[in-house]
DNA sequence: GTTGACTCTATAGTCACTTCAGGGTGTGTA
DNA sequence: TACACACCCTGAAGTGACTATAGAGTCAAC
């Protein structure tokens, strides 16, 4: 099949599969004389894995681990599931951190709801006044 | 004062500051006679500022928005109120987005849990057989 | 006069793509 | 046969919010 076809099956863009191909997470497929990629039952089962990890937000050098440790199951699984702890781990950490953003987002949030009008903007001065809280570690996770 | 010891105040890098005065976000400083950026309050305190904002997630666009409006800040109320709404917004979309991750990676994770040893591994059997969830939109938050 | 801490500009790299320019391929119709 | 049109190709640049590097200049102290 060709990269249009492959792409409606895997919801995702052409050019996201070249670039894949280019990332070295997708095999370069054989080409037709026309010099058009032409892709196998392969091609397609390795690609749905990868967009299903993207879908679970892991980082594509995470995809390229378990992509490695797929090729050896039975010894990669204990890695494999080290690779998955530590994705968890990213989320639940980027989930704290947006709950402690949206606590403070609804504080700051209230004090315009009560004095409209009032000038500087109770939001503002908030803004204005707010202690930067130092960032504990910048690379626990990879998620924005 | 000098890049350094503002940098120091922020808690932020003497590159991120040159950064902001690049986007537009903080106003080009005097320069002494060696070129060196002198730095007054007013800088100080608009540093603080967006350091607070970039603290709470928001974006660049939404911060020189929040600027603007600061400048003319009680015709500004509403639309700054507004603003605010929408980032919160994007942060529980985000939430919920990262939640539902959380939920599928336990429930991948389990596979493994229970059958040690199994070839192929329940988890990468499972991102093979996951079915693809169509993003709904993507545009509705600027959170990775 | 030399060390060392600080500053300057300009450029490239990060991540996971997206967009664009400028062209080639293949099929269907007039 | 001529043309339109959908699809494909490569390579480069853009996105956001920085971070890192190279190579040079400034300034105070010893």
């Amino acid at each position: 099949m060709k990269i249009g076809e492959l792409a409606k099956i895997a919801q995702c863009s052409v050019e996201t599969i070249r670039f894949y191909e280019k990332e070295g997470l997708l095999a370069a497929p054989a080409r037709t004389a026309g010099n058009f990629r032409e892709y196998s039952a392969e091609h397609v089962e390795r690609l749905r894995f990868i967009r299903n990890c993207r879908a679970l937000d892991m980082s594509h050098e995470e995809i390229h681990t378990l992509l490695r440790l797929a090729d050896q199951p039975i010894e990669g699984c204990a890695a494999i599931n080290t690779v998955f702890d530590q994705h968890i781990q990213h989320v639940e950490v980027r989930i704290k951190e947006l709950e402690h953003l949206k606590q403070q987002l609804d504080t700051l949030r209230q004090q315009c709801q009560t004095d409209l009008g009032l000038d500087p903007c109770g939001i503002l001065q908030g803004l204005a006044d707010m202690e930067i809280e130092p960032k504990s570690d910048k690379k626990h996770t990879h998620l924005g």
